[in-house]
DNA sequence: AAAAGATTAATTGTCGACAATAATACTTAA
DNA sequence: TTAAGTATTATTGTCGACAATTAATCTTTT
């Protein structure tokens, strides 16, 4: 995954870097999603001192890839398929809304972009077809441009801040090369369509059940996963 | 206010009770809104070190009642009326989707309890009618129940861990109390029916109308100041 | 006199050490 | 032998001091 969070401002302080390369390794699951971290050996391992390994550490409470309890530690959090699907739910209401403004606060140069980045996909996918890498960088590159269009700080803040390291991190865990490319991408266009027609109720509601699928096509595959369990026990 | 966050933990370390202090300040707006943080002032003040004050700082930081610039310090979130019409839609799309999810998970007896308070309230408004206060209370206590009858723990820490400080800061500074008693009273109940009816869509429905009114109602009334304003110019 | 630059002061970031709490190992008693 | 209690170790929380960066003051020049 190649495209950066697009609302982060260049690393300064050193805080700021291990604050990253933390960040990549436990979405990377270099560091095992619900292992202890302990502070005086990853500061040891990144030669820093307690204090900004600390801050660090507050940065990725912040966007929930650790989670920390009094006098006990920070343990990296724990991938389970409730909380996957959880965060898809979540996905569902913030982006739906964020692509409703989008409909409505987007200004004509950002639709114009959008559409030709969808063109350029296109052309992508008819070039590669069947590759789910670049629909896959399209994809998020395609909700980012949504979000973005929403035009609503907080909205941005949320999704792109803190749920998206979350949905990456799910992404990587659980091995997601989504394998939906060519039904997304008529369904991006459909958006595209209802953003441009400033149709922000059709907008909302195709971008959510554009979610919803991507949800249900993980249960469907957890279920499938069951069934197979079930037999190899019988 | 009386009503403290239902999903947060008693305070055990020193930092912890400087944040409460810290956010009780804030949102009552005993730290101006936009002001900047002094961290040697602060730690003087609250008589810490400049180590747990940051620590505090990092969880005001969390539930972005404060926002932090690198080098160059804090700053208490400024309230516009912009911000305020943001974290309305965004509560309409997580609230929304809450209720929905309440809707669908909620056990019959919180379905029950829900109905028992509302019961309570009604007496309440009955004995002090048009005194918006309880009324208040009761619609804090409200949605409440209703994000944490999700079960939805992505949705809950959300709302009620990031957004409602925001909410809460936004009430006190601009002082609103909702005139809207008696209809919310009534929005309450149809919400109530529609979960215990297991009315997944009709609920989410409710809730968004619920809060998108009292959105309309603030855009309303600063349309009238500014036509008070304007008329005074003249 | 106003603006640009240099110098000083103040603030934030980082560090290592100590104190308080939790986890572990050991001892003792039933 | 197991269980409880105690002692020990390790980890987290807190502290004060120094380094790096930013803000403020003063000087200089046009």
């Amino acid at each position: 995954m190649l495209l950066q969070n697009p609302t982060k401002q260049a690393a300064v302080t050193t805080a700021d870097k291990v604050f990253e390369q933390l960040q990549h390794a436990i979405v990377e699951g270099e560091m095992a999603a619900g292992s202890k971290i302990s502070e005086p050996e990853l500061a040891k391992r990144y030669e820093i001192s307690r204090s900004t390994l600390r801050e660090a550490l507050n940065r990725l409470e912040k966007c929930h890839l650790i989670e920390r309890k009094a006098n006990i530690g920070s343990r990296v959090v724990d991938c389970t398929i409730e909380g996957l699907l959880e965060l898809y739910i979540t996905r569902e209401a913030l982006e739906g809304m964020a692509c409703r403004q989008a409909a409505l606060n987007m200004t004509d140069e950002e639709i114009g972009h959008m559409q030709s980045m969808l063109a350029q996909h296109a052309g992508d996918k008819a070039l590669q077809d069947g590759v789910a890498y670049y629909q896959e960088e399209g994809d998020v590159d395609f909700h980012y441009k949504v979000i973005l269009g929403s035009h609503n700080q907080q909205l941005i803040n949320l999704i792109c801040g803190q749920l998206y390291h979350l949905v990456r991190m799910y992404r990587c865990q659980f091995g997601m090369h989504s394998p939906r490319a060519t039904r997304a991408f008529t369904e991006h266009s459909n958006i595209i369509q209802a953003i441009s027609d400033r149709d922000g109720e059709l907008a909302e509601l195709l971008m959510r059940r554009h979610i919803a699928a991507s949800r249900k096509n993980i249960e469907n595959k957890i279920a499938l996963q069951k069934a197979a369990q079930h037999s190899e026990e019988i």
